[in-house]
DNA sequence: TCATCTATGAGAATGAGTCACAATTTATGT
DNA sequence: ACATAAATTGTGACTCATTCTCATAGATGA
């Protein structure tokens, strides 16, 4: 289901449903973080982009990544460094990241019992949970020390 | 151990060590450090800072922050919001945080089993820890949604 | 006190992200 | 296809947090 073709597909509609207007360079953006790392931020996708699209400006670039990010086609994180990172969304399961401070490598993953412990914590302080991040930073398999 | 002597001391202790100066400008940033709430951001320390001392600087608020964070003293968390928030550390032990997207309290947690669990999901993925953070936004008591 | 060398203040520079606005494109009805 | 209205885009200016530059001030050790 985390397809170029669903994903156009669920913006197409979100866009007629909500009275904007569909555009090739919404289209193209799409298209393009579909063939992206799975992890990326802004700016690189922007001069991705750029360099087959000279037309496509910046600001284009960052307000179709916060149109998708609220239509739910992709997710926008915060994994520290001081840029936004965003990953593909659709209907993914959510999960949590491990990351390399040495290569940058970003690994998902999810745990269940971590899960349901945090809806005890914040219940035990009287919070309803919107969302949360958990960020493991480490080094990986090839740049641990022995 | 979380008083002002004792950072002091912890302080100068570093700056002898490696032949830094001990200063005015470090010493009262470290005081109002202590005189400031649990959990807050460099601009906001630096209004306050100026309102007492008007000669500070604004870049020596961040490099005694940055300082201050490298001894260990304080902490920088990454809590979202694109601004970087600061608590102190000493030897406090390591939490995570719950956070009020309503009203911004934060309110600090530690789970020994979430903890656990984090080491054992790098160890499976061969990762060597080196830290992490756990973030759960939501509402507090006062703004939840009946 | 003096010499040395680090730290500071002021403000310029940077970098991510946002905004304003004129020009362009899309959607819709004819 | 055409006209119209409204949304979108590109450009460049702007903001905001943070860092940098560099001349001057200040701390330290002899
Ligand atoms: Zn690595
Ligand atoms: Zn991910
Ligand atoms: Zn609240
Ligand atoms: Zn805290």
């Amino acid at each position: 289901m985390l397809d170029f073709k669903t994903a156009l597909e669920t913006l197409r509609n979100y866009l007629k449903e909500h009275e904007m207007r569909f555009t090739t360079e919404r289209m193209i953006i799409l298209e393009e973080i579909f063939n992206f790392p799975p992890h990326f931020d802004a700016e690189k996708l922007f001069i991705h982009i750029r360099s087959k699209y000279n037309h496509i400006s910046r600001a284009t670039v960052y307000r179709a990544l916060e149109l998708f990010d609220k239509i739910g086609i992709i997710k926008k994180l915060n994994l520290g460094g001081g840029v936004a990172q965003y990953e593909l969304k659709m209907d993914l399961p959510h999960h949590d990241h491990l990351i390399c401070v040495v290569c940058g490598k970003v690994i998902e993953f999810v745990d269940d019992t971590i899960e349901r412990l945090q809806q005890e914590i914040a219940e035990k302080h009287g919070m309803e949970i919107i969302n949360h991040q958990l960020q493991i930073y480490g080094r990986c398999k090839e740049h641990r020390k022995q």
